[in-house]
DNA sequence: CGAGCAGTTGATTCGTATCAACCTTGGTGG
DNA sequence: CCACCAAGGTTGATACGAATCAACTGCTCG
């Protein structure tokens, strides 16, 4: 946690906020706080929510305050892949570019704190902090993109499964570092089919595997709680 | 083209150079350039030659002046996964980390412009367009990934082999705008089933496929043509 | 109560991996 | 010069894992 002295200079929603830890506005100082903040509003969507189309020009960027944002890539034919999963605080939206070549869209109920790419832009100019943050969110994404094409090209549908339940683990509560025991899947069976490149039928019974094996207890077809980890680890190939 | 009066300013080694167009270089005036021409040092490796070994500590930073380069992934089983290629003029390494969680592999015989890390990093220090071209290329190479994971997760056997011609046809020659017809595949079968995620014979066979339609012609194993890059484009599920 | 969506389970099909044989090329040494 | 060998690549037969097709359950909502 932060020492912030002068915590009556900063806006009064950011006070409690996430993103000015560990999101992009840390990188901010009160006066740039109070700038951006006076810029930006807050959102509620419903899961299943278009945030941003791929494609199409964006007007505006987001932080992440809670909920679960898939990124999605679609083929021509209609086949979907999920290409990432964002969780609160991380920045949403593409820099420097007018459209991002991915679409988003609420996996869960999402809140976000949204505002006009002018208001990032105009920062970015003057604070290289602020474009640093932002860089190293790239470097992260991209290396989970590719901790993911690992999973995608050599793993087996079980070790996929397995993959994914540790990675929600790892990322559901972003308060908690570390692996989370027990939670709620933010995604409906379709969805993490085509994040794992497989059908709902596999995944499916790839969850009934990891139950009847005694790894993880499922109640409800949504919350799981991992009972044994380390079988968990040792099913997702390390 | 760029235009340059003062040509005379900038290191000899850096003016026939594309990263000083394409590449980071580009963010630099010519003060800088001399400083960091400086302590450059050429390099040229065989195939093969571990560049960049998965987290452990690297020493220096690269420009790719020709060649290919590979970034692997290693799952403990000895499965790999190839998660990117790399061409001139990329930049070859993980800024702000010791280490890459990835490791780096010259495919085909490869020219690097190497620098230590300190040099990049008194730079960025004091350049915020350096790390403006940092980001951009990060950026860069977060949409590869993604687009690959799309590949990965996907597409048949074939549409990967089809794709995987395509990308190359675009990257070959780093000169070119838009897609080579004929080029050098600067990986073997083994290297493009690790790529593809599948294993060396559906490779070679898909290969022969293609060029049974009369899509591509390949001689001596390495050298192709694209003869029908309509034909080509329809196989990789556009 | 019925409709519709999400999820599970079972039977079958199909695509890719696996295993194995073989071909080609380039390098080495007798 | 040729026999030999190893590495890279192709081709064929078979096995296996995931997709597909289909039936069924439970749940929510009108």
């Amino acid at each position: 946690m932060r020492l912030d002295i002068h915590n009556s200079d900063i806006p009064v929603l950011c006070r409690a906020c996430e993103a000015r830890h560990k999101g992009i506005c840390g990188a901010l100082d009160p006066g740039q706080l109070v700038r951006l903040g006076r810029r930006t509003g807050r959102r509620e969507v419903e899961p299943g929510t278009e945030l941003i189309a791929a494609g199409i020009p964006a007007e505006s960027y987001a932080n992440i305050l809670s909920g679960v944002v898939k990124l999605t890539k679609l083929m021509p034919d209609g086949r979907q892949q999920i290409v990432g999963l964002q969780f609160a605080p991380d920045f949403l939206g593409r820099p420097f570019s007018e459209s991002s070549e991915v679409g988003a869209e609420a996996a869960s109920t999402v809140r976000l704190c949204t505002f006009p790419r002018s208001a990032l832009e105009d920062i970015v100019r003057c604070s290289p902090a602020l474009e640093h943050r932002l860089h190293r969110q790239a470097l992260r994404e991209l290396d989970d993109a590719r901790d993911w094409m690992m999973t995608l090209g050599q793993k087996s549908a079980a070790e996929k499964v397995a993959s994914f339940l540790l990675l929600l683990s790892r990322h559901v509560d972003p308060l908690k570092e570390g692996y989370s025991q027990e939670f709620d899947i933010p995604l409906k069976r379709a969805d993490i089919a085509d994040f794992l490149g497989l059908t709902i039928e596999t995944v499916s019974r790839h969850f009934t595997r990891l139950r009847k094996a005694g790894i993880v207890a499922i109640e409800t077809n949504r919350h799981v709680t991992i009972t044994d980890h380390g079988a968990l680890m040792a099913a997702s190939g390390l």
